[in-house]
DNA sequence: TGCTAACCGGAGAGTGTCTCCGTATCGTGG
DNA sequence: CCACGATACGGAGACACTCTCCGGTTAGCA
């Protein structure tokens, strides 16, 4: 690649990064081609769709998953509060931009995504937690993994479009826990 | 209202309601306006925004949601079934059209919004329902009926995006209502 | 039948997406 | 150090959608 290629390429991941994160995901393409100081063609060449851009901005996010995943099973509280405390790193996560909860978790059980594989880290961290609340015997066995990703997803898509905040999440992930662990 | 004026709204609803459940609340309104067999500038007088054109098509919810909440309430089985069987009624209710779900959930919310005043018949209906359970003392008692009305409208719009079919969101609706129910 | 208020619908401005291709630049091999 | 080929740039423009404005038409009443 290229220096100046590569040059603009960074340019614009992070103009798309701040864009989206000011507009939400459905911001304009040539607003973030011109905040990066380059014309439409330089960004559809390097993107060829949104989605492109979306899967090189979550490129920073492996690192901060795995952090929380991690943070979750060193907790030692009840399996209640460690799935919920795991809940809420989650919708954070995934809420970086507008449009995005709704965005990663249909692309969660679509292999034809985009950011598909990205999103396998994210089905990865939930694998991790959900595996240490199994060896407790704390949850639901009939549960799935990729159940539990669209429920929490789907807190996380209804709080982003109504605009809630954290005190308004939180008792809807307290039910959809308490509907988890078991009785 | 002259009587021609009066064919065309009625076309546009029509034509909408066919153009919404093929491509989605995301359609072309020009398409709506072509199909119809009017100009865009009719469909704009008669409906100054997308959602206006949505609050004329809803209109013929409140008879079926009436219809549902009576079936729900003369249900005799145990609390669990009842509120069960009501989120299967009320996911089906509100996923009409693709983005449906999305779009009802949120404006559940949002006084501003112009389906403000639809939703709540269906806000309305879900309180009906709580109020029933809460007799039996079957329900949780902190929990608020905005609060189950996002809970089941995140299922329903996880479904609608993710293309899920009933089978696959009845163990979501599942956990939900375990979760509400008291233990 | 004739009048007028109400309605119709197409042209077009504004905005966003995405492509094509002439031009500019990089970086290497001579 | 320079020249040249490969690579990248970016703006013009085709296309799609939303929404408005206004000249022409029509319904319905007197």
């Amino acid at each position: 690649m290229r220096a100046d290629a590569k040059r603009n390429y960074d340019r614009l991941v992070e103009a798309a990064r701040e864009v989206f994160r000011e507009q939400g995901y459905d911001a304009s393409l040539d607003e973030v081609a011109k905040r990066a100081g380059v014309g439409p063609g330089t960004l559809y060449r390097h993107f060829p769709h949104r989605d492109a851009l979306l899967d090189a901005i979550m490129q920073s996010w492996v690192q901060r998953v795995d952090e929380a995943v991690e943070k979750t099973l060193a907790f030692e509280g009840p399996p209640r509060d460690l799935l919920l405390g795991w809940f809420q790193e989650y919708v954070q996560l995934i809420s970086l931009h507008k449009g995005g909860p709704a965005k990663i978790t249909s692309a969660m059980g679509d292999p034809e995504s985009p950011i598909y594989h990205k999103c396998q880290v994210l089905r990865g961290a939930h694998d991790q937690v959900i595996a240490a609340l199994r060896e407790r015997n704390a949850l639901r066995e009939d549960v799935e993994t990729l159940q539990v990703i669209r429920l929490v997803g789907g807190v996380a898509t209804v709080a982003d479009q109504s605009e809630l905040d954290l005190a308004a999440v939180r008792p809807l992930l307290e039910v959809v826990a308490d509907g988890l662990i078991k009785a």
